[in-house]
DNA sequence: CAGCTGACAGATTTCAATATCTGTCATTCG
DNA sequence: CGAATGACAGATATTGAAATCTGTCAGCTG
């Protein structure tokens, strides 16, 4: 009757992994931690990721990917101006991180800290969200809206000026009531800098 | 012959006190080696500052003050435009502090914890920093050279929206090449958005 | 025989005892 | 008499011994 009930996946394991680390946090969660909430022997888990570190990785990859996703669906709507496209792109940004940020504090620091640990992963991860924003900017430009020389480096400038209201590092700012002024402030006068 | 050779005043024990971080670094410099420092007792030290606390922020914001001071003379220079201030108000600030981070890595990082400690006096330095901007704008609009309804909006925005170029928590990208081009594109953008 | 186990060595973390530091204040010194 | 001292209590940091964890691998199990 249960379809597959105890074969180990890497899925499994990933699944596991979050929810270890979602319970002791970051600096408390062990690979025996994880072997244990799947009642197999850490050996196993070994079998599936070649180090603690690689595990590691594969969550923080999976939880950068969401959000990836979700911002990818945005640039696919038709019907829409450049312009009204880079602004909800940088909106939707700041509200997935902010909310995620005061909805659970504990689990955001513990990604957090996964993404110190990742840097080569957050690198391909910015890389992805800068390519979405220059395919925006681009589209843009053919349509004359923008006037950019460049889509990438436009693209790079604009992700670069808003890291205020995307780099965790300034999450506790972000319960400020002022922000949301200062957010639309900086989207204003960097759209202003992108028209043609 | 010598001046006045022992009179203890907070200048020396400021002094004294950069002195002892310098050597020993933010974790492990007591007031005792401060104390030490200048041949007198800690008791002597606490004469002049009340905490331990109090001592530090007073080194950091004669730290930050130096860097205040460095960029209030820049837009007192006459004949030049708005825009060309502004540019060069931006690049000293990075400037300056990339020299810091880059001549004297283990001080940066003393200065850093200081920074995380005193958020107070930092309040304080960026609105100072901010208010400089502003009167740079409020400048440009005058002279019709810029479009801001709100100046010292304005300046928090391009302030905000630099931060990639000044916050300490981006220190170790300064080293990479591309940052200069980064810099330049953000700054370029910014003042097309700022353009009347 | 493919996948899992669990004992193991070396690295890392924890914990509690010890040492040092912060901040106060009654006393000394010039 | 004003400035400096140094002993002191409570808070914080250091240390090293014991416990735990990481990553490996020879052998077990279905």
């Amino acid at each position: 009757m249960s379809p597959s009930p105890e074969i180990l996946t890497p899925e499994r394991i990933l699944e596991a992994t979050e929810d270890v680390l979602r319970r002791y946090g970051p600096t408390k969660a062990t690979v025996v931690d994880v072997a244990r909430a799947l009642g197999v022997s850490h050996g196993s888990v070994y079998r599936h990721f070649r180090t603690k570190a690689a595990l590691r990785e594969a969550v923080t990859a999976r939880w950068l990917g969401r959000t990836e996703e979700l911002l990818g669906e945005l640039s696919e709507e038709p019907a829409k101006t450049a312009e009204e496209k880079l602004r909800q792109w940088l909106a939707v940004l700041f509200e997935a991180k902010r909310h995620k940020a005061g909805d659970d504090p504990e689990l955001f620091a513990t990604y957090g800290v996964l993404i110190q640990e990742a840097s080569g992963v957050v690198d391909e991860h910015l890389l992805v969200l800068i390519g979405q924003l220059a395919a925006i900017i681009g589209e843009g430009v053919r349509s004359g809206q923008f006037a950019a020389r460049d889509p990438l480096a436009a693209a790079r400038a604009v992700f670069d000026a808003t890291a205020r209201f995307h780099d965790p590092v300034y999450a506790p700012q972000w319960e400020r009531p002022e922000i949301d002024d200062e957010f639309r402030a900086v989207c204003e006068l960097l759209l202003r800098g992108l028209r043609a």
